[in-house]
DNA sequence: ATAATCGGATAGTAAATCCC
DNA sequence: GGATTTACTATCCGATTATT
């Protein structure tokens, strides 16, 4: 009933009443509805119009009225367009009229092939990886927008009779969106926020970076190719912004007719993007000699922003531009800055009220599902980051997930949600315990083994959704497993059964589902996470690591099988986003003198495995006998391979095992090694320990290897105590 | 027999242009 | 400024195809 009422605002306003009261006009035999529902509209068959409506409910289909109707009329100028028909089809009179500029200049339009032309850096992904994915349950997407298609047409047949003058006449659809997304701007509660020029005031010879020396910012065809990529590669794991506005080219033309917040968003997005490819995919060429690009959008985003109020200027804006500086900082691994960015952003969530329910049901629907997106990216991002820095949260799972839009594969919500879903499993008492806040005593055995159950049972379905996605969701599974399983043997929960993964070699087991989730997929896919990536399965990687070291000797087929998937992950990590992981050294010589491996990588020979030994493994992994409780001097355990292991030798490395993942590493003193930072949920940095503390090992480990951070809160903890 | 799909007819809307 | 033209989007009929 309530989206019936909301759907009215997105009717217009001059349709003939009668119409939907079935009274025909003078000639119409048939009455149009006002507004069909989405799944009628896609399905083209005749929809009542109430909610939900009688074809929905026949088919069993939840009926939603979210899609924003489109804009109608003609874009653009007719005559103009006519005129440069005409002109293409005398095509032999303008061919000889090549300016000086050629098709290279994208001149103050923007980049006009951005998906034809050769000089487009990025048009190359266009055909393929910009391609909506299929979409599920409507058939073919339709979130390239219309004029997206118009838009190469108007390029291709400029052709080589490309003409700035005419050009400027021959000008492509006019921007029409004023929102952020879009909207019906009559009632759109987002800012409007770019105003751009009514017509094309352009100067008559068009290149903004030489003729314009007076101009502050950077111009506005250097954004787009870096948004292609972003729409390209990160859009799946962000899916926070409209395609349809910020892949029109007409955005970009004019940087200076741009609201100071939408050119700080694009700087920032920009920046994060390419600090969060990398190289693992061919990018622009650098817009400055000197200075790399990322840090050149990061700069002039904050120096935009010395120039407006924008504490005052509340908009989901403020919220994306501190969110993709957060991204930008920490992939950079600098924790101060993307820790406050990222507390910036979550503040300005609140200072929206996205954290209350009530909130979203006064926006327009579609508005309200984007919000609802970014929230949960904030969220999803906030818990990873909490996780991995041992940090707080602020924001919770209180408002409903995001819905698909019907112009929308729902392939790519499905993954998204799903994201959500798992770490909604990584609760507050997730996250106390990992922060060491939570009593040792409700961090038993009932509730870890839980936590492991919901983190299975919250992403399911995955052959669903996108390659991408399914790698982000599988690989934080596992290593949220990883790190509920360090919580339990920090706390001494090591038992035989198996019950909730606390056995000594379930990181094996987890390994394994990494390695078989890594090793098919495309490199794109797994990279295109950024470092975060990186830093999972290095953890990863890291804890297997430590138990091997912990079963050293041992020679069962489960151990070699450990060995092997950790030389498989160490593989992985030697390539990622194009070169040699940063993580890749430190994880080396932490097995340097362990199992064979050497600290160069240059050869990372493979583990012999008896083919015996595995044939009697056939993925059947030994259980640890017995609950056991950690204490030094207590009665013996078995390793996997059933080898006899004191407690009074193996605590150290039982408590090397408690310290997340890294603990024990020697590489966590080394200064800009300590953190990792931003894919797009995950652009999170690395907290050096998730262990909790005990009193006797404190003096020692602040000695050690801990960093500063986590001496102040030793101390702390201490001084509450 | 029934349900689902989708090409395309038809209608409505608004920008661009014409006309005075 | 108002009328007209044009270009666009929306609805949904009904033929076709798929499913039970």
């Amino acid at each position: 009933m309530e989206l019936e009422t909301q759907q009215q605002l997105h009717a217009t306003t001059s349709e003939p009443q009668s119409t939907s009261l079935g009274s025909p006009g003078s000639s119409a035999s048939k009455a149009s509805l006002k507004r069909a529902c989405d799944c009628c509209r896609k399905r083209k068959v005749k929809c009542d119009g109430i909610e939900p409506c009688t074809p929905c409910k026949k088919a069993s289909i939840r009926c939603a009225y979210l899609q924003a109707p489109k804009k109608k009329g003609p874009k653009g100028l007719r005559s103009a367009r006519v005129l440069h028909a005409l002109r293409t089809i005398d095509g032999t009179a303008s061919a000889s009229q090549v300016t000086p500029f050629g098709p290279q200049q994208h001149g103050a339009f923007g980049n006009w092939e951005w998906n034809s032309g050769p000089s487009s850096p990025s048009g190359m992904q266009q055909s393929e990886s910009m391609l909506p994915p299929p979409n599920v349950p409507y058939g073919p997407s339709v979130s390239v927008a219309p004029d997206q298609q118009y838009l190469p047409q108007l390029v291709s047949t400029a052709g080589p009779s490309y003409h700035p003058q005419l050009q400027q006449q021959t000008s492509p659809p006019q921007p029409y969106h004023p929102g952020l997304f879009r909207q019906d701007s009559h009632h759109s509660n987002w800012p409007s926020h770019h105003d751009l020029p009514p017509g094309p005031e352009l100067p008559p010879i068009i290149s903004p970076t030489h003729s314009e020396p007076q101009q502050q910012r950077l111009p506005g065809e250097s954004f787009l190719p870096y948004i292609q990529l972003f729409f390209g590669h990160m859009f799946q794991i962000m899916p926070i912004i409209d395609r349809q506005i910020f892949l029109d080219a007409t955005l970009y033309r004019d940087s200076n007719a741009l609201s100071s917040d939408m050119y700080c968003f694009l700087c920032a997005i920009c920046a994060a993007t390419i600090v969060q490819l990398d190289t693992s995919i061919p990018q622009p060429p650098p817009l400055h000699p000197q200075k790399a690009t990322d840090d050149l959008f990061a700069e002039e985003c904050l120096r935009e922003r010395k120039s407006y109020d924008w504490i005052d200027s509340v908009s989901p804006f403020s919220v994306m531009i501190p969110f993709f500086l957060f991204a930008y900082y920490g992939n950079h691994e600098q924790n101060a800055k993307a820790w406050h960015y990222l507390q910036e952003c979550i503040t300005f969530s609140e200072n929206l009220n996205m954290d209350d329910e009530q909130s979203y049901a006064k926006l327009d629907p579609v508005e309200a599902q984007w919000r609802r997106r970014l929230y949960w990216l904030l969220f999803i991002t906030e818990r990873a980051y909490a996780v991995q820095r041992r940090k707080h949260t602020r924001l919770h799972a209180s408002v409903q997930l995001p819905a698909v839009f019907d112009s929308e594969d729902a392939q790519l919500l499905g993954g998204f949600v799903n994201l959500a879903n798992l770490f909604s499993a990584v609760d507050d008492s997730f996250v106390s315990a990992w922060r060491g806040s939570r009593r040792q005593s409700l961090c038993n055995e009932a509730w870890l083994s839980n936590t492991q159950r919901q983190l299975d049972g919250a992403a399911l379905a995955l052959e669903d959704v996108s390659e991408t996605q399914q790698m982000d969701i599988s690989v934080t599974r596992e290593w949220l497993h990883v790190l509920a399983w360090q919580m339990g043997v920090s706390n001494g929960l090591i038992w035989g059964r198996g019950e909730g993964g606390m056995r000594l070699d379930y990181p094996i087991e987890l390994a394994r589902n990494v390695v078989e989730i890594t090793t098919g997929a495309t490199a794109l896919a797994l990279d295109s996470h950024g470092i975060g990536m990186e830093q999972k399965l290095s953890d990863i990687a890291g804890c297997l690591a430590d138990v091997l070291r912990c079963t050293a000797g041992d020679t069962s087929a489960t151990f070699l099988e450990g060995k092997q998937y950790l030389h498989t992950l160490l593989q992985t990590l030697s390539s990622m986003r194009g070169k040699e992981s940063r993580y890749l050294k430190p994880l080396m010589s932490k097995m340097e003198g362990l199992m064979g491996y050497e600290l160069s990588n240059a050869t990372l020979p493979l583990p012999t495995v008896t083919t015996a030994t595995m044939a009697s493994s056939a993925g059947d992994i030994p259980t640890m006998p017995g609950p056991v409780t950690i204490s030094e001097g207590e009665s013996d355990f078995l390793t996997p391979g059933g080898q006899q292991c004191s407690f009074a030798d193996s605590f150290d490395m039982l408590r090397t095992l408690s310290m997340s993942g890294n603990l024990g590493m020697p590489y966590l003193d080394v200064p800009g090694l300590q953190t990792l930072g931003g894919q797009g949920e995950f652009a999170a940095l690395r907290r050096e320990s998730g262990r909790v503390y005990d009193e006797g090992e404190t003096k020692a480990l602040a000695g050690g290897w801990m960093g500063e951070e986590d001496e102040v809160e030793l101390q702390e903890r201490q001084a509450g105590r």
